[in-house]
DNA sequence: TTGAAAGCGCTAACAT
DNA sequence: ATGTTAGCGCTTTCAA
């Protein structure tokens, strides 16, 4: 059934040598150890013509490390996940690192799973971004001692964060209205106990009550039908501005004012918190708070290396500037 | 600087009892072997006390299985594919497989070195939408003989392959227009040497001829300032119905419109080969041809582990039909 | 009912 | 300049 892989071994008894020989070729360092020109090229042209493949896991586990980066994802299909995906994956491959993407659909149980088994395989390192409040990981992350990069949401006091200030950014955002909005409406949707979200909220709730803004929240219903009633009941309820308090969010309800023929920004403004690649294309485009994910991803990456060479360096919590994206619905 | 591992023979000694019975224990086979209820209880509470997390690496090297299968993608921040890579790596979870994720970036060396780093993993198969033409990875596919399942574009002719008949579904698109056009304008961007994208043009090209309508190509320049000027160029010569090749292609187009603009649907009509989640919340809502990407990623998987099982049952292609998505924009 | 030992493929210390 | 060998952590056959 499954044809055995051509070993270290074969090469070398094919060529009447040691296993040790050919490794030290294989892995350059034939000249380090003063192997004749000829029998190197020799090894090399054999390899080939048996087309060999290195086991990377009987390699892995003699040395002991994998050269391998966990990254636990909440949601893929969010751009703004996959992007940071994307460029974290390309930066580890850039040291030397592969990625192994695991996503947890923001599914706790899922997570805490997933995790373990990432852990089963060795992995050098961990850069996560958890579904909810960490406490149910901290065990987990004490059964191991790799290190742990939370990015995005932030976990563990001690460990090392790289994100954005959730509530500074927030109570910043009700200041970019063109005209000062009297009544707000933020929007969720799902998981409300999400930190970023509920530090979105908290920001929109101090800084509102500071200028005297009047907040109201609600939490959309994934029946479409309600989340429309929603909706409506809130805005006859003299709300002039929204925020909704992630880019999905945004969307969804973009897609209900649609429905319910309510023009942005004639009959309410919105500004989203978190912004997505389609916003400048809709009309009226829309206006967004980004995420700097690039460099979210690339100084995860950062600190990942440097605790990967020095695992007791304390962790530093690194918040970074969203950017304001001024278009048309605000 | 690395705390070792507890291993299995941590908890042999502590216990004083043999690494083989420590074994049966926590793979559940104590009974079978007949261990006493007492050791198996006393095995399992030294396992958690220890923290022991099984090494996943010399497990494999030992049964010759990971588990595991690779997923290569060409591009994970396109929507499609990252729900493709969702759903498959659900799917391959829910049957005990792994999904190793990699992103190729439509890259052909790194798609390459990529697939290689794979097969090195020793992992049990590979589910691919190659970049490209695939000739430079059918001698990569031939080092190894593990199954390879084409996802979404097709590889080797006797292999495996589950998506659409794009050729098919792009003749079929011409004749969804409300009024049938006068000139068709085909719109793709960066390499059109993509088999699926050559294949909807080619598609189009048989529709168009035999319909009397006249169909132009343009590949988008990844240059604003020339993409605009290509478009207005083209729009200049009385084309009436635009169709690009696949939904990034078509964000693009609508926002190089909008800057132009030209109004959809009154001033040009506009179908889309793809479909992206934020189509129906536009202005004008854009009608799209909607690939089955959770059908084509289910099959995928399931092709996968009949070919695991039984790897002489000759290469299958399964094409899928297409949903039309009527909005507003045709 | 349990233990001893071989071996998966690789690397590196130690011989020669 | 190259070969021998131990051992990474695990499973499994064979022995006791």
């Amino acid at each position: 059934m499954k044809a055995k892989r051509v070993s270290l071994d074969d090469i070398a008894k094919a060529l009447g040598v040691s296993k040790a020989t050919v490794s030290f070729v294989l892995n350059g360092r034939g000249d380090e150890f003063n192997i004749s020109k000829k029998k190197q090229e020799l090894i090399h042209e054999k390899a080939k013509e048996l087309q060999y493949v290195p086991n990377f896991f009987a390699k892995s586990l003699r040395q002991g490390e994998t050269k391998t980066i966990g990254l636990v994802l909440a949601d893929i299909s969010n751009p703004f996940y996959a992007e940071m995906c994307k460029i974290i994956q390309e930066t580890l491959y850039s040291k030397g690192y592969n990625t192994f993407i695991v996503n947890t659909n923001d599914d706790k149980e899922l997570e805490k799973t997933l995790m373990r088994e990432l852990i089963q395989r060795s992995i050098d390192g961990m850069i996560i971004s958890p579904c909810n409040t960490i406490d149910a990981l901290i065990p987990i992350l004490h059964e191991t001692h790799i290190p742990v990069v939370f990015s995005d949401r932030p976990g563990d006091e001690n460990a090392d964060f790289v994100g954005i200030d959730n509530m500074k950014e927030a109570s910043l955002l009700i200041g970019k209205f063109k005209n000062k909005p009297k009544k707000i409406l933020a929007i969720s949707q799902h998981d409300t106990s999400i930190q970023t979200i509920s530090e979105r909220l908290q920001g929109l709730k101090d800084a509102s009550k500071k200028s005297g803004i009047e907040l109201v929240h609600i939490n959309l219903s994934s029946e479409r039908k309600e989340a429309l009633a929603q909706v409506k009941n809130e805005l006859s309820n003299h709300v002039d501005a929204i925020i909704p308090l992630n880019n999905m969010v945004a969307l969804a309800t973009l897609g209900i004012l649609q429905e319910l023929k309510i023009n942005v920004p004639n009959d309410v403004k919105l500004i989203s918190f978190d912004d997505h690649e389609v916003f400048s294309f809709m009309t009226p485009s829309v206006t967004a708070l980004r995420q700097p994910v690039n460099k979210i991803a690339a100084i995860s990456v950062e600190r990942m290396m440097e605790r990967l060479k020095e695992s007791q360096v304390p962790g530093k919590h690194q918040l970074l500037e969203c950017e304001f994206m001024e278009r048309g619905s605000h």
